[in-house]
DNA sequence: CAGAAAATGAAAATGGTTATCAATAGCAAA
DNA sequence: TTTGCTATTGATAACCATTTTCATTTTCTG
């Protein structure tokens, strides 16, 4: 098998003309394992104990890369260190938003009420770049709040 | 005149128990002059010819109350550096949303579409309040691109 | 005006992220 | 398989927005 061809992620990083380093192929496994949303420290804690020899700027540089080739998508909840996942193209998580416990930090992918947020953003998306002439290519919404368990505290 | 009501704000502060000095005075005034989104050195630097005597820390930590309070509101677009405006309670903008250029960072205030927006976030805050037990407070919706300016580059 | 407590400024600390640079590893070509 | 070029890496230091510390000053009540 030609190298880079192993996983769609393989294929579009060496199509991009980009290594496929053993580093790289450990964070996109840790990253493909969890259903979680990962801190690159976090990252770098799962990955210590097999691979001892991976440095955090290493898991920086590589998130970093993921993340411009659409691999990774990066999030970032206003609490101080941003959080990685998969994409949809990537992952196994079908489209989604999040909602986030502004006091535990929690993180809650939700997928519901879609349709009728799909339906509000193509329209909100053409109508804003015709009228401040932009190319929009994305958008964040995030609903904050306190979880059940926070609630009771 | 008694303390802390010669202004919204005033009142505000006051009636939560916080006093009304002259640097809070002075950070809420550049905030009201201002129809764009200031950081925290930003607003140091307007201060700076006027009130010499206030430094950045007192931005900070006056900020910071002030969004406690719901005087103000934070915006973090994830470009590293925090932005603030005053609230629609306290400010004179009304109810908008944010268009950011990744390129450039322009932010532009946009409240078209807000009709479609309001049925959608009430109906999609009160769906996932009951079937993820949230108590909401909160959403965030940025729509992230490139302005005219920037694509021409 | 005096006293108690809140607020402040200067300076140092924090902490996530990035830049440097010499050493290493991937991979295309031979 | 070996070679050579260069992308990638790890260790370390630097960055930089924000926070903490603490002695001093200011606000506000009585
Ligand atoms: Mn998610
Ligand atoms: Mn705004
Ligand atoms: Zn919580
Ligand atoms: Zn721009």
């Amino acid at each position: 098998m030609p190298h880079g061809h192993g996983h769609r992620w393989g294929q579009k990083l060496s199509g991009c003309g980009f290594r496929l380093t053993v580093g790289r192929e450990a964070i996109i496994d840790v990253l493909s394992r969890s259903d979680k949303h990962l801190s690159a420290e976090d990252i770098f804690l799962e990955l210590h104990a097999d691979h001892p020899g991976i440095g955090l700027t290493t898991i920086y540089r590589t998130l970093e890369l993921l993340v411009q080739t659409g691999i990774v998508a990066k999030f970032e909840f206003g609490h101080g260190r941003a959080k990685y996942e998969l994409t949809e193209e990537y992952g196994k998580k079908k489209h989604h938003h999040h909602l986030f416990c502004k006091s535990c930090q929690t993180i809650i992918d939700y997928s519901d009420f879609m349709e009728d947020e799909i339906t509000y953003i193509k329209k909100t998306e053409k109508g804003l770049a015709k009228k401040y002439d932009f190319q929009i290519d994305g958008h964040i919404i995030n609903f904050y709040g306190l979880c059940r368990a926070c609630r009771a505290k």
